[in-house]
DNA sequence: AATGTTTATTCAAGTTATTTGAATTAAGTA
DNA sequence: TACTTAATTCAAATAACTTGAATAAACATT
């Protein structure tokens, strides 16, 4: 939680430099092959700065040459695209019962994975099981520790002392007061980002996923609750105390089912895992994981249907309020729910015509599934590594 | 409407500077007065950068000496602040039937305001008053044209070629297809920003209103229609095709109300000044202007209290939606309504409980009513301009 | 009242990363 | 084969920031 007040910093010859070392790269990123002369005309720098920085970029092993563009009359241009062998990060995803790690190479590729169920996800019992989990991962990958650019540590929020913490199902215990960067970076002894699930998630969308293009752009990702994440201008948005993308808690149906935040027609007693799970329950169906949500989905099953078509409705609604506030390139749904469901929600929306969306020349559909699959959140840690080093931000606070 | 790709620029000296300027402006803006030093420290420069561009802003006269700070050890640190005397902006709010002008100085104070009304608001029309009212402000305030910072054009959005437009009442013919930044630039010569009204009502109050200090914050806009602004890290939202913060389309009653939009139950067919138009004049109660409003809420109009309390239900509504979307310091009530009204409404929310934004270490209210009055639209333009130039963005877009 | 401490300020280099400009290379085109 | 176009290289030149030493002026201590 923020409580001193912060201001933006200046800039000098230094920082001038990482800022532009991250312009090529985010350019290199969102266009590669491509080489100096066009990244320079892009980014509005010379032609010798651009070739100084990716001469060093080219040195560290973050950019490969790639042969030379042909076809076109001058001297061939040099081609650069990222090197996956160089740099690497990992996320963890931290859950009440287990703990997921994702590994991605400098492009966004995953090179690997590891599902650990943990009875006890206290800060004691987790911080050590997470370091083993990250020896294992450096190992698997046959990588050096100073290849790794960071860990990105991902767990559901609302985080710091907001009331409503208590009454959320999804948070973590004992979580509530630690400062989650700094007890991972004490740990791990790399820099560590931490994050909440729905953020990470929209950002492994813009790092290697279906938002790979788009600066602006929303994700609503199924956890036990419901979360947002958004990015704008290629920014994540983390709100004043960092508890952006509440949107699980916001009122679809006044009166409506009673919440555990004390509100009662939460979006997420319609639209959630533990929402599908009670629904349900209440017809004897009992559900203990995603394969059992993908299975009755083929056997269409009556009851799931009729929590689809419910949580469609409110979905539906809650993509109108996005657009119409936040005038997104595109929704992404992703998370918990197997592909297969997501889908299905999807297909039975009822997109509202009322919203700024709503336009004839639309090149991308309003709704998309994510790339990620179900590992979204630990795949997100590791890319808001990635996506720290590929995102110009001047704008930096001391 | 954006069509091209844009991508962030690289940095040199010169942008570096521009930067820097910014930076310290923007701490003097927030912190006035204070001292170079003082400045180096928070801003993360040295010393001596921190004193070329203060000698510099003062030569220009953007800055002024106000003596020395007392009272502490050393040397004692000679004071800048903002001198209201040199720059100044102007903002233009074009209306469906009327032209208001408003005049401020570098602090924000309105030093000359103009309103006119306008039988036809339509680009041949409204543009040569638009120049005429520029230069009466200029002279009224005995200012120089070099002395104008720019001019910031304020109207309802929401903006390019939305199927929506069409159906929005509020919007003003002919200007659909207008590159209004262009055309105003041409016509007056000097740098133009072109907004819709609730984003720039936003960066009045941050300017020289309630949200001073504030980095991230909501505006809610009552026009014609309802309008969010959205102030985030001090940078205002505009969603991918500028069409942010259309608010008064998301549905707070399914089945409700028909709306122009073709949706039912919109928020604004509740709250607006049409709604209370439209509300009142069912019970036979003509509302041809605020002045009127505010008489029958003095009067204790027994339908005015009912609007006031079906708006407040829905505007509730809307509150937990930003509050836990957006996770904001505060949301700042304005625009069209009286103050009178607007502060009836305020104390007849009904907060919801399940929010990020119920905290027990509040310092601010979760809801405030705006200072820029019903001038805040045109007000809100010429913030803008100052707001630019105090505003660090090396995250440029070429 | 004299001395010491603290902080702001000034002046004069020194440093960094950029831009600029001239010369070179190499491909496509006529 | 000669011409055009565009990328690249090399060598200054430049702008803005940082560093470090010296000075100034207030408050604090003795």
């Amino acid at each position: 939680m923020k409580d001193i007040k912060l201001h933006p910093i200046g800039g000098n010859a230094g920082r001038n430099r990482t800022h532009n070392r991250r312009v090529v790269l985010d350019y290199v990123r969102a266009n590669e092959p491509t080489g100096r002369a066009e990244i320079a005309k892009s980014c509005g720098l010379s032609f010798q700065a651009v070739s100084n920085i990716i001469e060093a970029l080219e040195t560290e092993g973050l950019l490969v040459a790639v042969g030379h563009k042909t076809g076109v009359r001058g001297q061939p241009a040099a081609q650069y695209k990222f090197n996956p062998k160089s740099a690497f990060a990992i996320g963890i995803e931290l859950r009440p019962n287990s703990l997921i790690c994702a590994t991605l190479n400098l492009k966004g590729d995953c090179i690997y994975r590891e599902r650990l169920s943990l009875e006890d996800s206290s800060p004691d019992k987790a911080v050590p099981e997470v370091c083993d989990m990250v020896d294992r991962a450096i190992a698997h990958c046959k990588r050096s520790r100073a290849q790794l650019l960071g860990v990105g540590v991902v767990m559901p929020g609302p985080f710091g002392a907001a009331d409503m913490a208590d009454m959320n199902a999804a948070i973590l215990p004992d979580w509530e007061s630690i400062d989650i960067k700094a007890v991972f970076e004490a740990a791990l002894e790399c820099p560590v980002i931490a994050e909440n699930d729905a953020t990470a998630a929209a950002i492994s969308e813009r790092v290697a996923g279906v938002a790979r293009s788009m600066d602006t752009f929303c994700f609503l990702y199924f956890g036990a609750g419901l979360g947002l994440g958004v990015i704008t201008n290629g920014h994540a948005q983390n709100g004043a105390y960092g508890n952006f993308g509440e949107i699980g808690h916001i009122v679809t149906q006044v009166g409506g089912t009673k919440c555990s935040c004390g509100n009662e027609g939460c979006l997420e007693t319609y639209v959630s895992r533990l929402s599908v799970q009670k629904f349900m329950a209440n017809r004897g169906i009992d559900i203990p994981d995603a394969d059992t949500l993908t299975m009755l989905l083929e056997q269409n099953n009556a009851a799931l249907i009729e929590w689809i078509d419910i949580a469609a409705k409110h979905l539906s609604q809650a993509i109108g309020i996005l657009e119409n506030i936040f005038d997104p390139e595109t929704i992404v749904f992703g998370g918990a729910m197997p592909d297969s469901v997501t889908d299905a929600l999807i297909s039975r929306l009822q997109l509202p015509q009322g919203s700024v969306a709503n336009r004839k020349d639309r090149k991308i559909d309003r709704v998309m599934r994510g790339a990620s699959g179900h590992y979204t959140a630990a795949i997100g840690g590791a890319s808001m590594i990635i996506h720290q080093i590929t995102t110009p931000s001047m704008a930096l606070y001391s």
